[in-house]
This record gives C-alpha cells, sequence and structure tokens, in this order.
RNA sequence: GCGGGUGUAGCUCAAUGGUAGAGCGCCAGCCUUCCAAGCUGGUUGUGAGGGUUCGAUUCCCUUCACCCGCUCCA
C-alpha cells in the first residue's frame, strides 16, 4: 500500500544528503539516532522557513490595525530564552512529574507500563489479570524513564544541582509574562513570540527529521482577555493554516484537524493540528505540523500558585501529603490590570506551536517532483526538480554564461555579484554545458536562472529562464536585481 | 524497548577467503550560441570494534545507523 510513497521518501532522503540539505549527525562516527544536522542548502531552506514566520508573525505585523479575520488590532513581541530554566519551572509546569515516571518492562509480553499503574493495567496476555498478577508475568524493576534530559550546572556539580534542557519554549515566555509587560507597554491582547531548540527523549526517534530528540520549536503565546479568547482561538487556527498554503503547500496534503471533545485538555475549549500527508506515512495518515491550543488561565496561574491539577472540571493547586502545594509557584502577581474596563484578570492563552524541523520538512517533501523536460536533441528526459515556494528556496537565482569565452564569464560575474550585493542568496557557475547547469539549478530548486550570451553584448538583456515553466524572458540588465526582488515579493 | 530487513565510491549497483570494478556525479581542460548522455585526464570505498585465519569486504561475535512492523509520542 505504502510502495511508492515510501520509495519517495527514500529519493528525498537520498536528494537531502545528496545536495547538502540534511546530514546524519556526526555521520562519520555512525550517526546518532534522533539528531540531524542541516547542511550548506538545509540551513539556508531552514533559515528562510523561521525568517517568514518571524517576519509574518512579529517584524512585519502591523500593529496599528487589525489583519483579516482578527478581532481587533494587537501587538506582537519576541523573546528568546535560556534553554536550561530554573528546575521550579518544570515542576509547576506539570512536565517534571510527567517525565520522571518508573516505567516497567515486561520480559513476556513485551509490554512497557507505568510502575504506578500496574494494578490498574489489564495484562495484555490474560486480560482477566492485571500487568504482574499473571503467573507468566515478567516484570523488569521499576526504571527511571526520562523524558526530558538531564544535565548537571556548574563543574562540581551533583545530582542536587541536575536541571533539564527544555522540552518546549512556551515556558521561557509564560516565566517572562511580567518582565514584557512591564518592559514594553504592550496592552492585552497581544502575542509573545520565541524561536529556539527544545530536547525530548522520544522513545522512537523515527522517520527521518520528524521525530527528533533535539528540534526546533516556533511558538506564540498569545495573552487575550478570557471572555475573548473564543474568538482570538478561532483566528489564530484559520491564520496558521493559511500561514502553511501561502508558502505552498497544497491543500491536498495539508489537513485542520480540531482535536475531538475527549481530547481536549479539561481547561482547554479547543485544540486544532495543521497536519501534513507526509510520504512515509500511509495514504490517508497526516504527521503533526503545528499544534493550535486555547489553554485558558493554566499556565500563568501555574507560576503564580503552583503545579496545578484538575478536580472535577476545577483547577485547583496540587497539594502533597503535607496539605502544602506539591510544587510551589513563583507567589509573583501574573495578572493583568487593564486601566480601560479598570479590570483585572489572568488572561487567556492561545498557543500556536509550531515545528521549525517538521515545517521545513514538509516543504522539502512538499517541493519534490520528479517530471520531463527536453535535452538538447528535443527529447524528453527525466528532471527532478524542488518547487520551493520563491521566499523558502534556498537560492534565488543562479548565473552562468552561456559558453566559457567571449567575455561572457566577465559579464556573468557582474550580474552574479550585483546581485549579491543586494542581498539575494544567489550563485554562480560556468561548469558544463548550459543544460546540465539548469538541472543542476532544478535540483536544488532554484526558482531563476540568469544567462550571459552573445547577444549581452549588443542589446544589454539577459535570459532569465523559470524553474517551473521553463519559459525564457530576456530582462535588461539594469533591471535583473529589481526583477529578482519583484518576482520574490511575489 | 521488542521483532524483521539493510549496510561496498558522493549516488545507483557489481565482485571475491588472496591488492575491490562499472555507470553516473564531482574536479581540471578541450568543445559548445539556451535545457543533463561529445572528447581527454583526474578523484573517491567495504558503517565501527573484536575474533577465527598465513591472509577477512566475504565466516563468527558485538556494536552503531537506517528502513518496516509493534510499543511510545507527556
Amino acid at each position: 500500500m505504502a510502495g511508492t510513497r515510501e520509495g519517495l521518501m527514500d529519493k528525498i532522503v537520498a536528494l537531502c544528503k545528496r545536495r547538502g540539505f540534511v546530514f546524519q549527525c556526526s555521520e562519520i562516527y555512525g550517526g546518532l539516532n534522533g539528531f540531524w544536522d542541516y547542511g550548506p542548502l538545509g540551513v539556508e531552506l531552514k533559515r528562510n522557513v523561521r525568517e517568514a514566520w518571524w517576519q509574518d508573525m512579529v517584524s512585519r505585523h502591523d500593529p496599528l490595525d487589525a489583519p483579516a479575520g482578527a478581532p481587533q488590532p494587537y501587538q506582537m513581541v519576541g523573546v528568546e530564552t535560556s534553554i536550561i530554566m530554573h528546575p521550579q519551572v518544570w515542576k509547576c509546569s506539570g512536565h517534571y512529574d510527567l517525565f520522571v515516571d518508573k516505567m516497567v518492562d515486561c520480559k513476556e509480553c513485551k509490554g512497557r507500563f507505568r510502575a504506578d499503574h500496574i494494578s490498574s493495567i489489564p495484562c495484555p496476555v490474560k486480560p482477566s489479570k492485571m500487568v504482574g498478577q499473571h503467573d507468566k508475568c515478567s516484570l523488569t524493576a521499576p526504571r527511571d524513564f526520562n523524558l526530558m534530559f538531564k544535565t548537571i550546572i556548574g563543574a562540581l556539580g551533583t545530582e542536587e544541582d541536575a536541571a533539564f534542557l527544555r522540552p518546549e519554549t512556551a515556558q521561557g515566555i509564560f516565566v517572562n509574562f511580567k518582565n514584557v509587560c512591564d518592559s514594553t507597554r504592550v496592552k492585552v491582547p497581544f502575542g509573545i513570540c520565541q524561536i529556539g531548540k527544545s530536547f525530548r527523549n522520544e522513545i522512537t526517534p523515527r522517520n527521518f527529521t520528524f521525530r527528533s530528540r533535539e528540534f526546533e520549536q516556533m511558538e506564540i503565546e498569545f495573552f487575550c482577555p478570557p471572555d475573548e479568547s473564543p474568538q482570538w482561538y478561532a483566528y489564530w487556527r484559520d491564520r496558521r493554516f493559511a500561514w502553511y498554503t501561502r508558502l505552498g503547500i497544497k491543500t491536498d496534503n495539508l489537513r485542520l484537524r480540531d482535536h475531538a471533545a475527549d481530547e481536549l485538555s479539561h481547561y482547554s475549549c479547543g485544540t486544532a493540528d495543521v497536519e501534513y500527508a507526509f510520504p512515509f506515512l500511509d495514504g490517508g495518515e497526516y504527521g503533526e505540523l503545528e499544534g493550535i491550543a486555547h489553554r485558558g488561565d493554566f499556565d500563568l496561574r501555574s507560576h503564580m500558585e503552583g503545579k496545578l491539577k484538575n478536580e472535577n472540571g476545577q483547577l485547583l493547586v496540587e497539594t502533597g501529603p503535607d496539605g502544602l502545594p506539591k510544587w510551589r509557584g513563583s507567589g509573583k502577581d501574573l495578572t493583568y490590570f487593564d486601566d480601560q474596563t479598570r479590570q483585572r484578570y489572568t488572561p487567556h492563552v492561545i498557543e500556536p506551536s509550531a515545528g521549525a524541523d517538521r515545517g521545513t520538512l514538509a516543504f522539502l517533501c512538499e517541493a519534490y517532483h520528479e517530471d520531463e523536460a527536453p535535452d538538447d536533441k528535443g527529447q524528453l528526459q527525466s528532471r527532478v526538480v524542488m518547487r520551493f515556494h520563491p521566499r523558502i528556496a534556498p537560492i534565488k537565482a543562479a548565473v552562468f554564461p552561456l559558453i566559457k569565452k567571449d567575455g561572457q564569464p566577465e559579464q556573468a560575474k557582474a550580474v552574479y555579484r550585483e546581485l549579491r550585493e543586494a542581498g539575494i542568496a544567489c550563485t554562480y557557475d560556468e561548469q558544463a554545458a548550459i543544460g546540465k547547469r539548469y538541472r543542476r539549478q532544478d535540483e536544488i530548486g532554484t526558482p531563476w536562472c540568469l544567462t550571459i550570451d552573445g547577444e549581452t553584448s549588443n542589446d544589454g538583456a539577459v535570459t532569465l529562464r523559470d524553474r517551473d515553466s521553463l519559459q525564457q524572458i530576456r530582462v535588461p540588465i539594469k533591471e535583473v536585481v529589481a526583477e529578482i526582488q519583484r518576482r520574490l515579493r511575489g
């Protein structure tokens, strides 16, 4: 069933390595499961993805007018917080408890179970009994199952100095909510954005870069008044879906899946995933690119009061055996005072959380095409072409002399330098036949090639060749930079 | 974590218990006035570690990575 789709993924992975998009981490030492490196083209592609996100969400956002679909104008600001945070952050966020469960494995049935739950989990072999109660069960001793990466702070540090690499960038935003409010004059509603690495000891890294142990997130925490949060949730849900389609993901391959009511966290009034039909999945299956979650006031309250727990639909501070909070919050006031309405409240949060590596992988998969183009005798030959949206293409333009003499290389180099100086990622190639050079650029997704020929000296123009249509037009050299910039703006 | 498969040049593949070949690619040059296959020359390898052996890419063990299925994915 998945035959051709699997073959497709193999080709994409091979191209990524061959052309320097993605390499296995530490490959010369045999690789390291769950980690990947980006090569010279991959880093450009991923930077473009990040840059597109940051521009669209932050730097080009207009805080003076409401964007289409938004209930009202709003501000967007950025932060860059550290990867290692105060350990208490993860205790209050709930990650600590979830990430340090003891697990037992059954050597007989190969099952893996949470040690504190085995008395209530039916044995897979004999469901009438619970795990460990069937006489064939062969359980290991409870073992630590650390889903967060642990590290030690300080050269002489001991276990008491243990800290964790963040499993999400979101908490760096929440703990800086007050700092941002106090330092920037933002008013609710507003969003704080962050791009950065996160780390999770995933059980099974799989499917190329899709599930990695070190990965990069692009997260927004959008703070709004509680009674307006449903509208903002709907806005961000649609806005984020449209972001992918505008960068070239076909809607055939993308879907917005609303979580069913029983999937939702108790405090959430909505979560939706943007999902992509990756080639490594069976037909009809999708993998998550981004989750847009309505998180209520859960996070700010957790960092005020301490770790929260759901009791009969109410969020209450979880207490320990001594009746005190199990994990104390900061005790700082993270509420917001609206001086228009003279009301104080804890903002609700809409969280669009995107995976930068997953997005990059989706753009790679979406771009991969095999089609046919004529050779110099007019015979159709197969061609591999990466149809990146120009905004994310690693290289925007390639400049060639048609032949390597008659002053053409000098003219081509001048055009190349002009593009460089204009900040356009471009490349120069005088090697081999012109057709071969076009194909090389096709395979790395360069949208436009500019060729200097014998006529250039007479008419001062070059041929601009389009990657997708193969069409060629003449463009005056004087207008080349402006033409590429115009096309990049779309 | 379990089970199955795979691992030879940058890529696709070949071969062998006795110095590893080809095509493509890449590089240098020639040729060339717009879509990869013209000419000359050059370039590179048995995933890692150990064992058996006079000698291992080949046989054995271990390990690592990748793929498939399960498990997991807070």
